[in-house]
DNA sequence: GTTAAAAGTGACAGCGCTGACATTTTGTTC
DNA sequence: GAACAAAATGTCAGCGCTGTCACTTTTAAC
């Protein structure tokens, strides 16, 4: 194997020679600052091209006690995930940083060391929290006195402890009602998420009021707790479809459930969507890679992602203390009406 | 809101004071060099973990030239990488090292400048591709020349530029193949994927040869390709069942592509699995959310993850050349047998 | 007990950059 | 064209750690 050497790296020192300057003005054009004579930036700039330079990381946030690094916190990865790392991803470039992924496991004893690690070692800049971390207290609390600027992204509570990204799960879960409701429907089943993750209670509690508001009963008996994945869809859907009653919709949180909900309703031979509607939460592509294909909710998730990294970044340069107001940053969502959802059999 | 004061960061000195000896004395401790003596060493662990101390990896990478990033390059994020990416940050956490991910615009014109851009700010440590970057010759030649430790995931050819982990597609492709003809299926479509990715070819391949091991024909009419994705897999998947002689059974690249064969039978009102049997390929979490459920193969991502982030890490320390060698580690597969593949109708 | 080798420890410079402050240059005003 | 302010640039130390090499102590050998 050719064992190439690594050729001398070129320091901010080189570029200062060639363009006869301090290194000084040279970090102050790579840092963007002020005061640098428009003609001397010019030529930096140019010089930093011929030579191809790259400003050294660990130089640059050793003396300025930085990282370039912001953290993207989430309990398991999943297809959310992958959207908003790359939405997220692709903002932080813009600005130069850098993204790190840690998937954590919210539920061990160590998540405190965990922690104490991540931002001890790392220093990061900042750090973005997917649900269900959003609303995890020991989290948001150890960031807090870390002075670290943090982004909840759908969170449950309005803390005021950081400015948050999402949409508005109330409002898309009533239209969703809305929807089962103007197709005939008045049994209507939910399938509610993870109880600690942020939507789950927004989402519940749009169904509840948009049923109410028409006068509709909620059924307990049709209302069971899911963990957002397939395997909890089957078996409330299960229990559903076997209630003395059983329900002509089901409104699951979420599509891996929604999913779960129709694989369901096919081993009891219904016929789909005539004898049972189902809609889900979040637009994910199995939406339309089953059949019938899924009334959903649609999310920004790229953009949602994107705003988040932003708020890091914007955030970021004044480190001394959080805005006083704590923005939401609401996106619009978008209900796909596809055939899973259909009027219910006489 | 509360504006705390950054508590003063311990250094090594703080340590090494407490202890009464250097600072490059605990150093030796913090990188478990050797010549330090049990009793040093023991008092020095105690006084870190008193003080609670945490290397500042900025110095440590600006005096030691190293970065402690080791990256995963990725095209598009998917469910793949999820969990590849689970696993790899694991291993990585063990070694004190952290993962970014980077995805990439392989097609881009710049992915050259990323590349550079990476490499020279990074700094990386080792670099994990993942396909179809594995076979990207730009970019390896570019890790090679900057002497970075590289595994590459699933690759097509076996450049012995690094080493790899992946299964073994060929083998398994004709498993599941003759799993087909076991059934009684002669007319048998393969849908390939994105030409660039490692295991296309192979597993394009261990059809072929299983076929002809049986002296059934591959008939060039039900051999489509796709790209790895579910839209491709419904264009791929018309085009054969609309074909004068339409297969009985479709072995799909992958799970995507085998789910959108499956949702286009349903279109041409196919009883499934009678009139069509369809398989896939990786077992993603997909496979059991749809109906029928799919046959498939999995492969142990998770494991396979593990080890290409061992890979860098026992790379690492000798920095200068590759092993002489380049170890292929290929992985157990399992054909799973669900019930989108049945005897074909009479 | 002497001696050489090996093991253990320390002194010190410097990695590449930026913060704080000093100095020089330019622009503006009368 | 002085006098001053503002803008532009430079000087220099030091961020926290490790590499190098020098030094001291222990061990092993005779």
């Amino acid at each position: 194997m050719a064992n190439n050497i690594a050729p001398a790296p070129i320091t901010i020192q080189d570029v200062a020679d060639l363009v006869q300057v301090s290194p000084k003005t040279v970090s102050r054009v790579i840092n963007n600052e002020p005061r640098v004579r428009p003609a001397t930036r010019e030529r930096i700039l140019k010089a930093i091209d011929e030579l191809n330079y790259r400003p050294n990381l660990n130089a640059r946030g050793l003396a300025s006690n930085r990282s370039f690094l912001i953290g993207l916190f989430c309990a398991r990865p999943g297809d959310y995930l992958s959207e908003f790392q790359a939405g997220a991803v692709e903002r932080c470039r813009e600005a130069s940083l850098h993204l790190m992924v840690e998937p954590w496991d919210v539920e061990g004893p160590n998540i405190q060391k965990q922690i104490d690690t991540l931002l001890g070692q790392l220093r990061l800049e900042g750090v973005i929290l997917l649900p269900p971390l959003s609303d995890h207290r020991l989290v948001l609390n150890k960031l807090q006195q870390a002075a670290i600027p943090v982004v909840r992204v759908a969170p449950q509570e309005n803390l005021n402890m950081a400015p948050s990204v999402g949409i508005n799960d109330y409002a898309a879960a009533r239209e969703v009602t809305a929807h089962f409701i103007k197709l005939g429907h008045r049994r209507i089943g939910f399938i509610l998420g993870h109880p600690e993750h942020g939507a789950t209670q927004q989402r519940y509690l749009g169904f509840v009021d948009e049923m109410r508001a028409h006068q509709i009963p909620v059924v307990p008996e049709l209302v069971q707790t899911g963990n957002f994945v397939f395997a909890d869809g089957l078996v409330c859907a299960e229990r559903m479809l076997r209630a003395a009653s059983p329900p002509t919709a089901i409104f699951a949180s979420n599509d891996d459930m929604a999913a779960a909900a129709i694989s369901m309703a096919r081993k009891f031979g219904l016929d789909l969507p005539r004898q049972l509607s189902v809609a889900g939460f979040d637009d994910a592509p199995l939406a339309t890679m089953i059949w019938p294909e899924l009334t959903t909710v649609r999310q920004p998730v790229a953009a949602m992602a994107r705003r988040a990294a932003d708020l890091i970044i914007q955030l970021e340069p004044r480190r001394n203390g959080w805005p006083e107001r704590m923005p939401r940053h609401l996106f619009d969502h978008e209900l796909i009406v596809r055939n899973s959802t259909a009027r219910p059999a006489r």
